[in-house]
DNA sequence: CGCTAACGTAAGGCTATGCTTACATATACT
DNA sequence: AGTATATGTAAGCATAGCCTTACGTTAGCG
């Protein structure tokens, strides 16, 4: 989870994951949108799959990369759980003020 | 945007928000759930503010954070249009096939 | 006022990170 | 095998980020 945050959080990894998002391209073909050398988008690559947000396929010479939904997935459940977690506690304190208000009416 | 997510992304300052998430908490109460300095949380809480993820109150010489949902949303919203944006690009890319497939029937 | 409590801010150290220039690897093609 | 193409990896540098200690600031209280 982290990691795909720390991932997603840097702005040309951002931007790599919109062009992959749409179109399965090559490392050479996602480096060539960017002024950065090829090696550094190579780096960027790396951390995105090890997150577990872009896949790789290789095809002869060349690596393709593809968004990875099943990784966005995660990033979103966090969200979602997050504020569930936060209604939880909301209304275990209304229970609590809610019993407290009963035993001693003040 | 950008801001929100890195300040998310940092594991302290996820544990922050989920502090202040269900209560709203005095900048002393928080650090006192960490093992680091006082200054540090006071950082974090910075950057957390500035990131529009938590808001301040002030009552006397104590600052009160409190998440801010708004900030989160912004984020819920980026994941929302990303995926948006992706089926809009696969239908157009759909829709052009098709007119091919139509024009020179092979 | 002077003092204390609860903070933020400044300056500096250390590590992480993003970038570049080499270099290594691996697949295709002749 | 030998060369070219597409790419990852290594080493090193510069900057950003997190932390600490020291200091400034503001609100309450005698």
């Amino acid at each position: 989870m982290e990691a795909a945050l720390r991932a997603i959080a840097e702005p040309r990894r951002c931007e790599i994951l919109r062009l992959v998002r749409d179109d399965e391209l090559s490392a050479g073909e996602i480096a060539s949108h960017f002024e950065v050398t090829r090696p550094a988008i190579s780096q960027h690559l790396t951390v995105l799959k090890e997150a577990g947000l872009v896949h790789e396929r290789r095809n002869g010479t060349r690596r393709l990369y593809s968004v990875r939904p099943e990784g966005f997935d995660e990033v979103k459940a966090f969200f979602e759980t997050f504020w569930d977690e936060r209604l939880e506690a909301l209304k275990r304190e209304a229970e609590r003020e809610e019993k407290k208000k009963r035993g001693n009416d003040d």
